[in-house]
RNA sequence: GGGCUCGUGGCUUAGCCAGGAUAUAGCGUCGGGCUUCUAACCCGAAUGCCGGGGGUUCGAAUCCUCCCGGGCCCGCCA
C-alpha cells in the first residue's frame, strides 16, 4: 500500500486496485487470458464498484457474459480476498460483477479525515503550473461573460492546489494595444468622472469614443499615432495610458475579490515592448523562413501545423500585434513552470491554436488552453466597446441583496451584520456555483429571471448543509461530549457506525481524493462541483434519519460526532476548491 | 461557403473521450413530512422516439456518416 505520513492515500484507488489483483487472480485461475490494462471499471448504483469484465471475456470460453461473470467470481480464493483488507462481499449481478467496500474501508475513511482535517482530499502531484485567467481589457469593467473566465479560472486554480500542484495565476493586462490607444485619446478628450468607480468612469469615455470613431474615421489616425508613440518608448504617452489601465484594473480588481477571485500577480503587456523581447520574437520567426511580406505586413506561414491562413505577427505600420506580444509573454512565462494554462473564450479558438503552432515552430513549451464558450445576451453578444454589456457588479449586487432577503426572512432575530456576512457568501456562492458546475463547452443566454432564480440545491443548500454540521458540533462542545481537545484521532470506535445513510455518506466523502484528481487531471471543474453538491446531499439524508445529539449511548454519539465532524470537513474542503464560503450559520 | 463546438422530460443539466444493468440531478408541477440536532431540509409521483436519418456492434445518449438547429471563428481587434 502507497503510503504518506503514516496513511493509506487514495483510499478508493487503493480499494479498486485490490479489486483489480483479487479479480485478475481469479480470472486466470478460471481459466481466462486477462491483462491488467484491459480492466475497467465503473461506479454503479448497484455497488460500490462494478466491471463489465465478463462481456470481453466472454468470447474466450461460453460466450456467455452471465456464465463468465459466475466462473470468475467463484474462482476468487478466499486467501487472495483475505489480504485484500478494504473490500467486502463480491457479487454478480448476470452478466456484472459487483463489488462492495469492507468495513475497514469505512472506518478508514472517518479517521482519516479526523486526523488530516483541512488537508483532507489534497493529492500528492508536484509541479509549478502558471495559471492565466481572466485577463479582459482594461477598458472598462467586467461583465458577465468575463465572470465565466474568472471563476472558471479560480475554482480550476484551487482544485489545481488541492491535487497538490504549485500553481501560480496571473492577469495578463493588455495595457498598449489599440483600444487602449482609444481609452488613453478619450481620456484626453472627455472628463472623467471621478464619482464613479473608476473602470465604470473609463468605460463612459471609452463608448463615446467609439461613437466617434464610427462617425469620423480620421480619428483613426490619432489613434494610430499613439499606438506608434508608445512603441518608441514616448514617456508622456506611455503615462497616458498606464494612467487610464490603472484605473480600469484598480476597479476589476475590487470585482474580482469581491467574488473570492485571486489572481497572484498581474503583467503587463508593455514590459515585453520595453524589454524588446517582442522583436525578439519576430526576428527568430523571421529566422525559421516561414515568414512573408503580405501588403507590408509580416505574416508566418503556419500550415505545416494544419492553419490554413497565414498568422500576421508585425503590422504594415511596424507595430507589434496581440499575438505577437502574447508570444513573449509565454516565452517568459516558459522558464518560470513546468505547465502553462491559460483560460479563454471560445473566440480565442482559432488565435490559441496559431500560438501554439508558432511557439512550436520556435522551438518553444506550449501552453494547456481550456476554452470556454460564450455568455450571450437574449439580443446578441455583449461588447463593451459598444457598450452592451451586463456588468459583473451588478449581477453580484443582485444576487447579494436576493441572498438578504432569504436570511432576513428565515432569521430575522439575527443582527444586521450576521445578514451581512451570510448575504454575501450566499450571494457570491450561488454565483459562482451556477456558473461553474455547467460544463465549459455549453453557451449560454445570461437572463436576469434565471439568474437570481438561485437554483436551491446549489451553493446555499451545500452551505446550508455545513451550517447544521456546525450547528450539531457546537451544541456538543456546549454539551460537553466534545472536550476542549476537539475531535481528533481516536476519538471514537467508528464500527458503530452501521446505518445506510451513515455508510452513504462515508462512501461519497472517500471519494473526494479521486474527484480531485480527475477534475485536475481533465480540467474540468464542473464535474468536482456536481460532486460536492453529492456530498451535502448525502449529508443532508444523514442529517434527516440519523440522530446524533440524543443518543444515549455515548459511545455511538462520540462516533456520529465524528461522523459529522468528517462531514463537515468534507464539506468545507470541497466549499473551499469551489472558492465558496462555509458558513457556520446560516 | 469553410472550420470548431453544442443539441438529453416544460426549463436548466450529468453521462459521451475509454459503447453494456430500469438515462443523472435540480427547477417547475402534484402529493406527503416540523412537540425531535436550523424545513435554504427530507420522502414519493408524473413527465424522455437522448435534434433527425443511415451505418458499425450481440448491444449505441456514447463510435462513424449525412442532414437540421443554436453558438464561436475565418490576417494587420483582442
Amino acid at each position: 500500500m502507497t503510503q504518506i505520513q503514516g496513511r493509506v492515500i487514495f483510499l478508493f484507488i487503493e480499494f479498486k486496485n485490490q479489486v483489480q489483483k483479487v479479480l485478475i487472480a481469479a480470472a486466470v485461475s478460471a481459466g481466462y487470458d486477462i491483462k491488467e490494462e484491459e480492466m475497467s471499471f465503473e461506479v454503479s448504483e448497484h455497488a460500490d464498484l462494478a466491471t463489465r469484465l465478463a462481456f470481453q471475456l466472454m468470447a474466450q470460453k461460453s460466450g456467455n457474459p452471465a456464465a463468465t461473470a459466475k466462473e470468475i467470481v467463484d474462482a476468487i480464493s478466499a486467501d487472495e480476498l483475505k489480504n485484500a483488507d478494504l473490500v467486502g462481499k463480491i457479487t454478480t449481478q448476470g452478466p456484472y460483477i459487483n463489488i462492495f467496500v469492507s468495513d475497514k474501508y469505512l472506518t478508514t475513511t472517518v479517521e482519516n479525515v479526523v486526523s488530516e482535517k483541512e488537508n483532507y482530499g489534497s493529492g500528492k502531484n508536484t509541479g509549478k503550473i502558471l495559471l492565466e485567467h481572466t485577463s479582459a481589457n482594461p477598458n472598462g469593467p467586467l461583465h458577465v461573460g468575463h465572470i465565466r473566465n474568472a471563476i472558471l479560472g479560480d475554482t480550476l486554480s484551487r482544485i489545481l492546489k488541492k491535487a497538490g500542484y504549485d500553481v501560480e495565476v496571473q492577469y495578463y493586462v493588455n495595457d498598449i494595444g489599440r483600444q487602449i490607444a482609444v481609452v488613453s485619446w478619450a481620456a484626453s478628450k472627455y472628463p472623467l468622472d471621478m464619482e464613479k468607480k473608476p473602470d465604470y468612469a473609463i468605460v463612459d469615455v471609452y463608448v463615446k469614443a467609439n461613437e466617434d470613431i464610427a462617425k469620423d474615421e480620421t480619428i483613426n489616425e490619432h489613434i494610430e499615432a499613439l499606438m506608434k508613440k508608445v512603441e518608441n518608448g514616448d514617456k508622456e504617452t506611455i503615462e497616458s495610458f498606464t494612467g487610464a489601465v490603472d484605473m480600469a484594473v484598480a476597479g476589476i480588481s475590487e470585482t474580482l475579490l469581491l467574488m473570492n477571485v485571486k489572481h497572484d500577480k498581474f503583467v503587463r503587456e508593455s514590459q515585453f515592448i520595453e524589454s524588446g523581447a517582442v522583436w525578439d520574437v519576430i526576428d527568430r520567426l523571421d529566422a525559421t523562413g516561414k515568414t512573408k511580406d503580405s501588403d507590408g505586413a509580416l505574416v508566418v506561414d503556419l500550415s505545416e501545423y494544419g492553419f490554413e491562413k497565414t498568422l500576421v505577427i508585425r503590422r504594415s505600420n511596424g507595430t507589434s500585434l496581440y499575438t505577437t506580444r502574447d508570444l513573449a509573454y509565454h516565452e517568459w512565462k516558459a522558464p518560470q513552470c513546468d505547465r502553462m494554462i491559460d483560460v479563454f473564450g471560445a473566440d480565442h479558438k482559432l488565435i490559441s491554436g496559431q500560438l501554439r503552432a508558432a511557439l512550436q515552430l520556435l522551438g518553444d513549451k506550449t501552453p494547456e488552453v481550456v476554452i470556454f464558450e460564450f455568455v450571450s445576451l437574449p439580443e446578441g453578444s455583449m461588447s463593451t466597446r459598444r457598450g452592451v454589456f451586463i456588468t459583473a457588479d451588478d449581477l453580484l449586487k443582485q444576487m447579494i441583496d436576493k441572498a438578504y432577503e432569504e436570511i432576513d426572512k428565515r432569521r430575522p432575530e439575527e443582527s444586521e451584520e450576521f445578514k451581512k456576512k451570510v448575504a454575501r457568501m450566499v450571494g457570491i456562492g450561488s454565483t459562482r456555483y451556477d456558473i461553474i458546475k455547467v460544463s465549459s463547452d455549453k453557451s449560454t443566454v445570461f437572463d436576469w429571471k434565471t439568474a437570481l432564480d438561485f437554483e436551491k440545491q446549489g451553493a446555499p443548500f451545500i452551505q446550508y448543509a455545513h451550517a447544521r454540521a456546525s450547528n450539531i458540533l457546537t451544541k456538543a462542545v456546549e454539551d460537553g461530549t466534545i472536550g476542549s481537545d476537539g475531535i481528533g484521532p481516536g476519538f471514537a470506535n467508528y464500527t458503530r457506525l452501521i446505518e445506510p445513510q451513515e455508510a452513504a455518506l462515508i462512501k461519497k466523502i472517500a471519494r473526494f481524493e479521486q474527484l480531485i484528481e480527475e477534475s485536475a487531471a481533465s480540467l474540468k471543474p464542473h464535474t468536482f462541483a456536481i460532486y460536492a453538491r453529492e456530498l451535502a446531499d448525502s449529508f443532508s439524508q444523514f442529517y434527516r434519519y440519523v440522530p446524533v445529539l440524543n443518543v444515549e449511548d455515548i459511545e455511538l454519539k462520540k462516533a456520529r460526532l465524528a461522523l459529522v465532524y468528517a462531514g463537515k470537513t468534507a464539506i468545507a474542503n470541497a466549499l473551499s476548491c469551489l472558492g465558496i464560503d462555509a458558513p457556520e450559520s446560516m
